[in-house]
DNA sequence: GGCCCGTATTATGTATACCAAATACCAGAA
DNA sequence: TTCTGGTATTTGGTATACATAATACGGGCC
C-alpha cells in the first residue's frame, strides 16, 4: 500500500494552564521594577485566580516554579511575595555568572567557527564611533545583553545558557534601577572588543580571564556603588 | 517594669507536608540506582499519595520542585518519571561543575584562612600511603565528595554551593553505575594534592586551572568510556 | 487469524471545599 | 487613652471531586 507522504507537523499540544500562568506571572514579575520602592509585592492566590479566571491550583503550581527560580519568595502560612534579592545574593549571582561565562568563552574558542565569532563583532558595528555610542546608552544596553547571550549560545552548552537565562532576568531587575552611566558604558564596549579579539585569536586563557574580569568588575561596581539593596 | 530576660529560641515551625514529601522523594530518587536497567520508573501520584498517607496535592507540589531540579521528568497527561540524564546532559553538568568549582577555588584563595585550607589536607591524611589507598576505594569515594563539597563551602558563596549541591546529587546517580577504577582513584588523589598545594601557595591561576582540569578530565572519561547513557 | 475501531478504564489537570494558622480588629479594663 | 485579650476574618495548606485526555482491551470485520 502506498503511504501518503504528507508533510505534517506534530499537532500543537494545548499548553497547560499552569504553564501559561507561569509565563504570564514570570513576565509580569521580571518586567516590573521590583526595587523602585520598599513596598513588598504580595501575590494573593485567590486574587490572582480571580483575575486570571482560573482556580488556585494552577496558580500555586506556577508560583512553586517561580519560587524555585528565585523570582518569588514563599513564606509558609503568610503567602507569596515578589522576591527581593539582598546585596549579598546579587553579588553571588554575579560571581556565578562570571564563572559560567568564562567557561562559555573557553567553549566558544573550542567549538565556534570564525564566522560565528564574527557575528559578535558585528553586533557592535554601529557603536564603532565611540562618540555616537555614548549618546545611545539605552540602545547599547540591549546590545550588551545580546552580546552576553550570544556568547553563551555559541558555547553550545544548553545548561550554561539555561542557568544564565534566569541570572540575566534577575540582573535585569537590578539594572532597571541602576542609572546608565556613560563611563561604564564606554568602558564596557572596550571590554567587549578585547574579548572579541581574544576569541578571534583563539586565546583561551586570555578570553577566559577577560570575560571573568569584565563580570567581576560589575560585581565590584555593585559592591561599591549600589546601596539600595537590603 | 522589669522584663524577664529569658533566652528563648524561636519555636520551630512545623514543617509543611509538601516539604517533608519533597525530602522523602528526593532522597528516595537520589539513592536509587536509576541507571541500573532500562526500565522507566513511573511516579504514580495516586499510588504515592496512598503509600505516604496524604492526598495528591502535596505530592504534586513536591514533584513540581523535583522537576525543576531535574530529578523528575513530567510528561503532560502522561505523568511523572524519574529523570534519566542523557550523555550530553551529563557532560554539560560536568562542564558547569568545572566552571563553578574553578571559581570556588579562586574564592577560597581570596577568603579562606590557612587553617581552613589545612583541613582539606587532613581529609586525605589516611590515604597518604598510596598502597593502602587503592585498597579502600569506596571509602575514598566519600572523601572525594567531601573534598569537593568542602572546597565550595570554603568559597563562602552560598549560591555556588547551592547550585552544585544538586549537580553532586545527579552525579552520584551516575557514579553508582560507574565501577570504581583503581587508576582513576589514585590519579584523583594526586590531582587533589596538587590542588591543595596550589591553594596553600595562594596561586590563584594555578589552583583554578587544576580544579577545572580535574573536573574536565572526568568529563573526558565519561565521554570516552561511558556508553550506557542514552 | 490479524487488523481496526469503539468503549472502558485509568490517571492527570483543574476546580472546589474544608481546615488551621496568622493577622486584624474590637471591646473592655487599667 | 493605651494596652491586653479574645474573636472574626483572611489566607495558605490539604483533601476531595469532577472533567478530559490517553491508554488498554475486546469485539467485529476483513
Amino acid at each position: 500500500m502506498a503511504v501518503a507522504n504528507l508533510s505534517l507537523k506534530p499537532v500543537e499540544s494545548p499548553v497547560a494552564l499552569k504553564d501559561r500562568i507561569y509565563e504570564e506571572l514570570k513576565s509580569a514579575i521580571t518586567s516590573m521594577n521590583v526595587y523602585a520602592d520598599d513596598d513588598e509585592y504580595r501575590l494573593d492566590e485567590r486574587r490572582l485566580a480571580l483575575e486570571m479566571g482560573v482556580s488556585r491550583t494552577p496558580i500555586r503550581e506556577a508560583l512553586c516554579r517561580l519560587e524555585n527560580e528565585g523570582f518569588v519568595q514563599n513564606i509558609p502560612r503568610r503567602g507569596a511575595f515578589v522576591a527581593r534579592k539582598s546585596k549579598k545574593e546579587v553579588l553571588e549571582m554575579i560571581t556565578v555568572w562570571a564563572a559560567l561565562e568564562s567557561m562559555a568563552a573557553r567553549l566558544v574558542i573550542e567549538k565556534a567557527t570564525a564566522e560565528e565569532i564574527a557575528t559578535l563583532r558585528e553586533m557592535f558595528s554601529s557603536f564603532d564611533e565611540d562618540g555616537a555610542a555614548q549618546a545611545r546608552i539605552d540602545e547599547y544596553s540591549e546590545t550588551n545583553v545580546s552580546f552576553h547571550q550570544a556568547l553563551f549560545r555559541l558555547s553550545r552548552c544548553d545548561l550554561l545558557s539555561g542557568i544564565t537565562e534566569n541570572l540575566f532576568l534577575h540582573m535585569r531587575s537590578i539594572r532597571m534601577r541602576t542609572i546608565a552611566e556613560k563611563d561604564r558604558a564606554s568602558r564596557s564596549i572596550i571590554d567587549h572588543m578585547s574579548i572579541i579579539e581574544a576569541l578571534e585569536a583563539r586565546d583561551t586563557e586570555l578570553a577566559e580571564r577577560l570575560v571573568r574580569q569584565h563580570t567581576l568588575d560589575l560585581g565590584g561596581h555593585v559592591e561599591e556603588h549600589v546601596d539600595w539593596l537590603e
